[in-house]
DNA sequence: CAAATGATAGGC
DNA sequence: CCTATCATTTGT
């Protein structure tokens, strides 16, 4: 979970058509563990889910509601499921989960299960220290008894 | 507040 | 195979 805390202040860097694109990363959500019924791998692996199963350092990159992409990171050990969804960049329209994506021209086909080693899509320490708060997650009331977690850092003036 | 919109998981 | 559901956004 510290890594979900030590993503906000840091960059996120897209190569893509010879552009690069990068932007602070303001917002982030974990999502860990077969307790955590709010994520995806909560139930076990499946072939969406797999990536978060895998080595961290990973991109997870998924379609939700039918048009928007989420980009999460995997962290933790392999075999463990845990991935921090990336919520907000500090980046004109990109102050959402599915808003980022499409301002970063993140999709599935080509982002999902990268490895963020600096080739296409990566996290980038530029020594920006921020004072960080802790909320509850959103859109998770179907979560259960995991729906109050402190799971959900910002930055705390946005 | 409700619609848009399609992949996915779980049930049959 | 069928369908309820979803880690969201946008417009009314």
């Amino acid at each position: 979970m510290e890594v979900t805390k030590d993503l906000i202040g840091k960059f996120l860097v897209h190569k893509i058509d010879g552009k690069i694109l990068a932007a602070e990363i303001t917002e982030t959500e974990a999502y860990a563990g077969f307790e955590d019924r709010a994520s995806h791998a909560s139930r076990g692996k499946t072939q969406r889910n797999e990536i978060m199963f895998g080595l961290p350092g990973f991109s997870y990159v998924y379609l939700i509601y039918g048009m928007y992409y989420c980009l999460n990171i995997v962290t933790e050990k392999k075999d463990y499921p845990a991935a921090v969804l990336i919520r907000g960049l500090d980046y004109p329209n990109a102050d959402g989960p599915g808003k980022l994506c499409r301002e970063f021209k993140i999709t599935k086909e080509i982002h999902n299960g990268l490895d963020l080693i600096g080739n296409i899509l990566w996290v980038e320490d530029r020594g920006i220290k921020r004072e960080i708060i802790a909320l509850k997650r959103v859109g998770v009331d179907y979560a259960g008894s995991s729906k109050d977690w402190l799971w959900r850092f910002k930055r705390k003036d946005h």
